[in-house]
DNA sequence: CGCGTTATTGACTGCATTCAAGCCTGGTGG
DNA sequence: CCACCAGGCTTGAATGCAGTCAATAACGCG
């Protein structure tokens, strides 16, 4: 049977098996919390293209990644669409003050989330001020990531934005345990674009002279990185 | 006499007539902690183009801006700089995880901030939650701006940024009750072009024709919004 | 096998940058 | 008080990088 576009796990009795256990939001909380903590949140699968939520939602639940990749973006009326993100297992999303998530959330490729509602979410997190502390930092090193893309939006040309989003992209999944030299980029062109602020000509362009220079290889379904070195150069750190 | 680049005053008594106290990190303070707080900052004052500190610094203060403006940036190696954030009044600065600033941060004409050193204010955090809350909604707050910001940096044309810069910092001044059609910018071509991710003079002709078109009129020290439909149509949302 | 989608490649355009003067303003010293 | 200078800002002309428009190629899917 082919699998529904959302599929529900029930509630409970997940986070012993949890693959993100060690590094998402959870990993604060002692193995007492973390029985409690796993009545709170299921295991929600969401196809690739589906949307998890939207801009202008009302914040409803909040979502740790555990398996996946997600785009995170904004659109300007007349569709021009700027990806803010791009989220990995571990990222947890949904925190806003404005009581609406202030960015889109799709999935690109199939994902697996772990959704809480945020009403019992935020009454477990009062009296916990170490997971408070966590998501805290969670926060502050996406923060610190926005300013890099900032940089790479505002004053890097074309060749640096895409040299520098392959090292990105496999350094963060270095960081996930992931192998090394291929580099696999399950994203479309135009999500890199997007993200990038370029337009998928241009990325397109940029990859194939990559290649003819020898620096990376295009493979299915991602690049392989032939001359790192070089790479690094072209990204002008 | 002319006063120093940097004067710091004596620490504590001081919070009772802070121009900040209601919208700042410690607005989530009651008057017995706020007592206790007095002792942990003090105020510094920078005069205009001074460094308050350094993308590479390790941290060792945190800053609660009480007076004036800073930019605060990235460099590239080659010298290109990017202005990921204009700081005003109540914003909280230098909260980070690798333990080194990831950012440089300016005084824009003069600047008073109430300076906290790391350890102990690290120590006041532990037992009060209510204070980790706050920041953690400064923190949130900012990455919403940054994001926002990705969008204009990576999607707008230059007029777009220009209109949209000129709305959302009358809006920032706003909010902290400066009049309103008059907007005052203390900062130079260069800021706001660092800030758009432009050049001056693009940023230098975008104001003329602002002008010319009648939506604006340029003065000293900052312009007039005469049309501000106008201006926001430009801005496309 | 054929269709629709995504990616690549090419030719041309145009927006923002670069390069280059000139202007205006504020501060300094005669 | 005014002349001069330095730095910031404005304006103009020319260039070039990335975007647009358009055609083709490759791929995934039924």
């Amino acid at each position: 049977m082919k699998p529904s576009m959302v599929t529900i796990e029930p509630y409970g009795h997940f986070c012993s098996d949890c693959a993100v256990r060690e590094f998402a939001v959870c990993s604060s909380l002692d193995p007492s919390e973390l029985r409690q903590f796993e009545h709170l949140g299921r295991r929600v699968h969401f196809d690739g293209g589906k949307t998890v939520f939207s801009e202008e939602d009302i914040t409803t639940s909040f979502y740790n990644l555990l398996k996946g990749v997600m785009r995170l973006y904004k659109l300007l009326p007349d569709g021009r669409r700027q990806i803010v993100g791009l989220a990995l297992p571990g990222d947890f999303l949904g925190m806003n003050i404005s009581g609406r998530h202030n960015f889109s959330a799709d999935a690109i490729g199939g994902v697996t989330v772990c959704q809480f509602a945020k009403a019992p979410f935020g009454r477990f997190i009062e009296d916990r001020p170490h997971l408070l502390r966590r998501i805290n930092e969670l926060a502050i090193r996406e923060l610190s990531q926005a300013r890099d893309h900032m940089v790479l939006l505002g004053r890097r040309s074309a060749d640096e934005k895409v040299a520098a989003f392959l090292l990105g992209w496999r350094e963060r999944l270095v960081s996930l345990k992931e192998p090394s030299d291929r580099v696999p980029l399950p994203m479309s062109r135009r999500d890199i674009a997007d993200y990038l602020g370029l337009t998928i000509e241009t990325v397109s362009r940029t990859f194939t002279k990559l290649e003819r220079h020898g620096a990376i290889e295009i493979i299915h379904g991602g690049i392989s990185l032939l001359d790192p070195a070089r790479v690094e150069a072209l990204a002008a750190a």
